[in-house]
DNA sequence: ACCGACCTTCATAAATTCTTCATGAAAATG
DNA sequence: CATTTTCATGAAGAATTTATGAAGGTCGGT
């Protein structure tokens, strides 16, 4: 689960980060409107949490901007002081929830777990691909209903890949997506590789790849046809 | 157990925190009905116990709420006074009790354990994995047949993780849990690595674990298969 | 006030996972 | 076919996470 943490308060922001990380969220952060805007057109979050106080762009026009592009991420709304009128103008700009400042740590994380929810609900937790299923809900991985073992990463990867079944994924976008904002986009370490060699020893029939290299690009998970 | 009170009196909270505390009870509270509605929305409590009357959304609504929601907790109603009139309405809005305040303390607990003895009739009190079982109801715990002495936390504990059997259980939602309200997320603490080790020594075997640690997570409590 | 049971903190050991690196194989290039 | 680029892989050290023993603190009961 990625989630964009945007605010101008460093403190908050580390404390945020920490917290979030803690939990096994994938947290990228922004400290003021123009670099969160950059962020949300250019990665899919899960969620968003979004201080209305910001400066030069401030939070409500943020999300006028990505409602209008037709993104649709839950937005938790952070306001200064409980004003109504901070709460009706993000409701209605497309604010998915709000919580006014100064605010207990586990009430945004309750939020926070309610919003993700809400949006997964309707998904179904199990993801499958040839006799390989994931189950995100339970972390489990099975292959021919045995079940197998994955570190954390590797869990990531593949379920980021199974997320994107039938598309060929980017080292960068996985790295992205895995990773979060501590991947340093220049390393020109291989240590992607190195968790799908792991991953397919894991998972991989001896005839049949099921994590397929496209050279050039990246991985590539594909069912039956196509 | 897991019990919600709410009500703006925070004394009475207090007390009834305190009450439900020593019979066992794992207590959250609520002033407000905003942040009743949040809690009961992101947990799945055993009963809650509602003050009609508070501030901005009042008792009935949140009654009504979480019923069109499809949560089923048993809720017992407080009504300022017996008025008839509140009576019906509660019971109507899907209220399973209703006690008058002023109350005697005794009599509360009475209609607490009614009530979750008619919620939970129908659901086998003792849950098992290999040759553990656990009572919720007696909170006896025994091993090979031999009767095991758990403290407090340690029963929590292994009830929570058999509640999930055969799902991997995140140390955050077990301390949420476990230790509701009064838990901080911020802690670097490790005494649920802590708990769960005095619970391993208690009813572990030597060769076969029953708490399986799930790296990077949490832990798990699984059956044969899977 | 003392005792004992329980809970929490702390320091450190142990285990697992992650990343780097070196090297060889495979595919594209021309 | 020689060269370059990209990918695969084993192994080792670094980093992170978990396990554990022991000490200190809290709380209720006597």
């Amino acid at each position: 689960m990625k989630i964009l943490v945007v605010d101008d308060e460093p403190e908050l922001l580390e404390q945020l980060r920490e917290t979030l990380t803690r939990q096994k969220y994938n947290v990228d952060t922004a400290e003021d409107g123009k670099s969160a805007l950059d962020k949300l057109f250019d990665t899919l979050y899960d969620l968003v949490i979004l201080d209305i106080m910001l400066p030069f762009v401030d939070g409500l026009a943020i999300l006028r901007e990505i409602r209008k592009a037709n993104i649709n991420t839950p937005v938790l709304m952070l306001t200064a002081k409980g004003t109504v009128e901070d709460k009706i103008k993000g409701l209605d700009c497309g604010a998915d929830d709000y919580l006014a400042k100064p605010f207990a740590i586990a009430e945004l994380m309750a939020r926070i777990r309610s919003l993700l929810r809400r949006a997964s609900d309707h998904r179904d937790p199990v993801l499958t691909i040839s006799d390989v299923s994931l189950n995100t809900k339970t972390r489990q991985v099975s292959k021919k209903g045995m079940s197998v073992e994955l570190t954390p990463k590797e869990f990531s990867i593949l379920e980021f890949l199974l997320y994107n079944k039938n598309r060929a994924v980017s080292r960068f976008t996985l790295a992205e997506h895995v990773w979060g904002d501590e991947f340093d986009p220049f390393t020109m370490s291989n240590f992607i590789d190195v968790h799908i060699k792991n991953l397919r020893r894991k998972i991989d029939d001896a005839d049949k790849k099921i994590i397929r290299t496209i050279r050039g690009i990246g991985f590539i998970i594909e069912d039956g046809s196509s």
